[in-house]
DNA sequence: ATAATACCCGACTAAATAGTCGGGGTCAAT
DNA sequence: ATTGACCCCGACTATTTAGTCGGGTATTAT
């Protein structure tokens, strides 16, 4: 058997392997593996594990205790995606309410709290952004972040409410503000003042039942 | 200071646990923290873990390397969820897709990865469970799993395609099967055979703007 | 003044952990 | 028959890693 494919034994492992993180929030070590796998011996699980590396299923940092990842290719043959053909004219992600009305989802919280911080959706309410793509009650996906460009569209907390503007900031003359897409003069500009906080940047909305990506 | 609080240094390990976590998938050795925080000795780490541990926001396995995991509260107190309390109103996730066309979002594969096999959105089509609140077009939000109860509803592979429906499954007399929810005669109830599988819960709809739990 | 708290040092120990060495058995392909 | 891929054993070593010991300083509250 060559590359691309995987064994028995191999598959095993990196299910336990898969299993581990998911229960205790990081890898396993050998002892464990061994453990897992009922095995004796470290060189079966070095000899699993080095196969698994070069399929590129996994990456290891050699010579470090719990350092082992799962990559895509991993999780691929993990059979874990198996909707992930279908799912190719479609959309996926974990919700946060979801997750957090009901104790069902109490398992995968703390993978879901650290992805919080990355990413997450959000319902438009407004017209003020109608020429950038993004109208009332479309959803788009926000990149949590600290840098941005003049130009991004952005999330911004502005005293206790949130919008979304496209950030613009120049140092010739210097100025900052936030700008709606919408020429109806009812939509001003807001100036970037003291106790406003760039939130993150709008990377795509969902409309007509599909992700289009935001300029 | 008493629990509950947190000193400058205390968030700043945590900040460095939370960072390196991010990056490399799993937790850091003392020796990495300590380079770091920029200390030259293990009692510095130790002291500010138990503290850190005592206030809840991190635990530890003792006598295990790198075996640190952020709590809830931990996340919290880095303010790495601002955004919560707006979001309690709308939805919010990690479209699967968004990630996978742009080279922008490698950094977050590795939880996005792990997280896919959890939840994920799919796009319905087909009217044959409108009756339980799924519309053609609508998006669901379908929680991977192994264990079915009857009447959930499910996602199952059947032969090359997938599809959703209520599952049922009785033991007097024994018969399982999946159902539609759609009283048009044309939708006809799949006996439960060799080669089926049941992927996933159906959990959610979205709907109107809205999720809406299904029953 | 004294005590308590937070943070730190450097040298040390004990345990956990990855990796090595030199084998062996099975199975399928050549 | 021989080879190679795959998986495994048991004892071993080297390194990594967590934790200990006995201190110290600066700051703040009592």
């Amino acid at each position: 058997m060559g590359k691309g494919t995987i064994t028995k034994r191999q598959k095993e492992l990196l299910s336990i392997i898969y299993n581990y993180i998911k229960n205790s929030g990081y890898p396993p070590t050998f002892e464990e593996m061994k453990e897992d796998l009922n095995v004796s011996s470290n060189q079966s699980i070095i000899d699993l594990l080095v196969k698994l590396e070069k399929q590129d299923f996994i990456k290891r940092n050699e010579s470090s205790a719990r350092s082992i990842n799962i990559l895509p290719l991993g999780y691929k043959v993990l059979n874990k995606l198996p909707l992930i053909p279908f799912l190719g004219a479609t959309s996926a992600g974990a919700p946060i309410e979801a997750i957090e009305i009901s104790g069902e989802w109490q398992s995968v919280s703390s993978e879901v709290a650290r992805l919080k911080d990355e990413v997450f959706l959000l319902k438009i309410s407004g017209d003020s952004m109608i020429n950038a793509g993004i109208d009332d009650g479309d959803m788009v996906l926000v990149k949590s972040q600290k840098e941005f460009f003049s130009g991004d569209v952005v999330l911004a907390n502005v005293k206790d409410e949130s919008t979304v503007k496209r950030f613009i900031s120049d140092d010739n003359p210097p100025y900052v503000y936030l700008k709606p897409e919408n020429p109806d003069p009812k939509h001003k500009v807001i100036l970037f003042e003291d106790g406003m906080r760039l939130v993150g940047k709008v990377i795509s909305v969902f409309k007509n039942g599909q992700w289009k990506s935001v300029k």
